[in-house]
RNA sequence: GGAGGGAUGCCGGAGCGGCCAAUCGGAGCAGACUGUAAAUCUGCCGCCCUAAGGGCUACGUAGGUUCGAAUCCUACUCCCUCCA
């Protein structure tokens, strides 16, 4: 393996990292040509990847390209606690069908990042199973670490002080994950700053089994669309890997502007004098946001699907959104001839609204329009033209078609 | 085992007998504006009714007190804290 040059070092160790411990360490075993065991570790509890999980996945690809190897677990264990990082809510117990049905998911859409060629795929059941791993092993590992220890953790602390309750079960989550990087020898484990403890965990076991403790690669976490919260897919503020071309555009264009730098740097592989050259260009109103940012939603789109989807995408923004032109594509909502439904009713039928107070709502306040005029009043559906293209809010159309 | 505190709308969190479909913040939606589906401002934000009005369902669950309850009482369920 040869020596890291400049830039790849910069492109690696510097952009869209957050912390790494440690460094040096990390560095030696590069340049020692030993092709290193990379740990990322996912819960099925969910399916899908979403673009906060990206900027962890593009930093695999990115080692991979070097020669090194992902270990990928599926913690099928762990995903029964319910990773305590965040929120305190309890997740559901998933069945075993459900833990495998998301695996697949996932995985389908991990390796839309990853190179499946460089990852070896690692279940938690073959050392957590029944028969194999007992109390007597969960009482040896839990008796490796204090209390004080686990309340030192920034969210066990926080919770414990605003009396939110802690599940002694989330106290074996650390554990199980750091007992995996025993089980595959990790040299360096992955995961968001968030994940700091629980790799430090892993980190603390290795040494006490004699191996040689992983390194731990931290990155940040992205904001999501919400432009406050870390993405995430509870909060409905993110950007899923497998949304469809125009809808990946227009969630990139809702962002905050002031995520437009973070993005590029976290998401694309834009170099970074370009990266400079927005940002500064931004800051002193040479270069309109916009712009960049339509940038970005182009690079995400062209890697998520194409570069053709990505142009067909901007125009259609451009279409829709900026000259609020009616898209090429919209739903029929088939009509009697004579009918005497009302618009509101039919709105809520179709789908544009959640109910029919909503609708009516919508009316009231100039929501609704019938090709391109303004409609408050709550029409008949038979006095609304055969071929009339109806619009509520900013982007929900439909089109009347009349059966006789 | 004992003592205290709590459960409110998508989320956080007020209210503590009528003025409560419920203050406020966030999210969401809409309108205006705009160089964007950014920011900002304004409005809306349980459901149903052709409706300046009316009805229904809601404040953990089930009963009760009262002309009237999210607010008081009783039981139950769940949660938190402290003591043992």
């Amino acid at each position: 393996m040869k020596r890291l040059s400049e830039s790849e070092f910069k492109r690696l160790f510097r952009r869209g990292v957050s912390q790494i411990i440690n460094e040096d360490e990390l560095l030696r075993m590069m340049q020692s040509g030993r092709p290193l065991r990379l740990k990322q570790g996912f819960d099925p509890s969910f399916t899908d990847i979403h673009m906060g999980h990206v900027v962890g996945l593009r930093k695999l690809r990115q080692f991979q390209q070097l020669g090194h190897q992902v270990v990928l677990i599926v913690g099928d264990w762990t995903a029964r606690i319910g990773d305590p990082t965040g929120r305190s809510a309890t997740r559901p117990m998933l069945t075993g069908d459900q833990v495998k049905a998301n695996a697949q998911t996932y995985m389908e859409q991990f390796f839309k990042i990853v190179d499946k060629d460089r990852t070896e795929v690692r279940w938690q059941s073959p050392w957590f199973e029944k028969g194999i791993f007992g109390l007597e092993d969960v009482i040896r590992l839990s008796s490796k670490f204090t209390v004080a220890q686990f309340l030192a953790r920034e969210d066990f602390a926080r919770r414990y002080s605003e009396g939110h309750p802690i599940a002694i079960t989330e106290f074996l989550y650390p554990l199980m994950q750091g007992y995996d990087s025993v089980m595959i020898e990790s040299d360096v484990e992955f995961g968001g700053t968030d994940q700091v403890f629980n790799c430090m965990v892993g980190r603390q076991l290795q040494e006490m089994v004699g191996q040689k403790p992983q390194q731990v690669f931290l990155m940040p976490l992205l904001v999501g669309t919400d432009g406050v919260q870390k993405m995430s897919k509870s909060l409905g503020n993110y950007i899923g890997v497998t949304d469809p071309p125009a809808e990946m555009y227009g969630k990139t264009m809702s962002i905050n502007d002031s995520m437009i730098i973070p993005y590029l740097e976290l998401l694309t592989d834009v170099p970074d004098e370009e990266i400079e050259h927005f940002s500064t260009g931004m800051a002193d109103g040479r270069l309109n946001p916009m712009t960049v940012k339509k940038r970005l939603a182009h690079e995400l789109v062209k890697d998520f699907w194409s570069d053709k989807d990505a142009g067909e995408a901007a125009d259609e923004f451009a279409r829709t959104v900026q000259q609020k032109e009616v898209p090429d594509e919209i739903p029929v909502l088939k009509i009697a001839g004579g009918s005497t439904a009302l618009l509101s009713a039919e709105i809520s039928r179709a789908g544009l609204a959640k109910s029919r107070s909503e609708a009516r709502r919508l009316l009231e306040q100039n929501a609704v329009e019938i090709n391109g005029k303004t409609v408050n009043e709550d029409l008949e559906m038979g006095k609304i033209d055969d071929g009339s293209v109806i619009k509520v809010g900013k982007r929900r159309y439909i089109k009347v078609i009349r059966e006789k």
